[in-house]
DNA sequence: AAGGCTGTCAACCGCACGTCT
DNA sequence: AAGACGTGCGGTTGACAGCCT
């Protein structure tokens, strides 16, 4: 879990990390009021950030209902299938998974499953098995032409 | 020990869509 | 019908931590 920041960027909000009071501030309004609102909320809960941020803030990170922590197997496998049926549809995956956010679930997909995937020769784009086995790379300029031949396939 | 590299994750941005007037 | 406004979504970025050399 990343600590809480005070860097130089803080004095324009933009950017920078939630603090423990702009948290404490965002849940004690949403306990009161509830969500929604958004684009007002900022303002009646004495934040200086925009609605959007408290939205992702509060869906992401806030929420009593978030479920933290490693995806188990089961959760991998229901992801990559999903994703297989649904494409980068990241809010309806999240949806079938109890607790997990469509960030959350997207950042594991572009840091482990898409690698996972690949390394069981399968292409995570479109979920076909590649014909050719995969080998390391030697040369950089083979990665590209790879990427060239996948694009112009597609 | 230190500097570079890589992986992870929180957060922002821009666009699309739905609703309201 | 169309423009304004609010919200949601997916892509991308940036900062930090840990690993590697």
């Amino acid at each position: 879990m990343r600590k809480y920041l005070f860097s130089e960027k803080q004095h324009s909000k933009k950017g920078a990390n939630w603090t423990y009071e702009e948290d404490q501030k965002l849940i004690d309004y949403i306990k009161i009021h509830g969500e929604g609102n958004w684009r007002t909320l900022p303002k009646a809960a004495g934040l200086q950030r925009c609605g959007k941020s408290c939205r992702l803030r509060w869906i992401n990170y806030l929420k009593p209902d978030i479920k933290r922590g490693n995806f188990g197997e089961d959760e991998d496998d229901l992801i990559i299938k999903l994703h297989a049926l649904l494409g980068n549809r990241w809010s309806l995956i999240a949806g079938r998974l109890p607790g997990r956010t469509d960030n959350e679930v997207k950042n594991h997909w572009n840091s482990n499953l898409k690698k996972k995937l690949i390394n069981m020769g399968i292409n995570p784009n479109n979920h076909r098995v590649n014909q050719t086995p995969i080998r390391p790379k030697q040369d950089p300029s083979e990665e590209e032409e790879e990427e060239e031949s996948v694009n112009s396939s597609s």
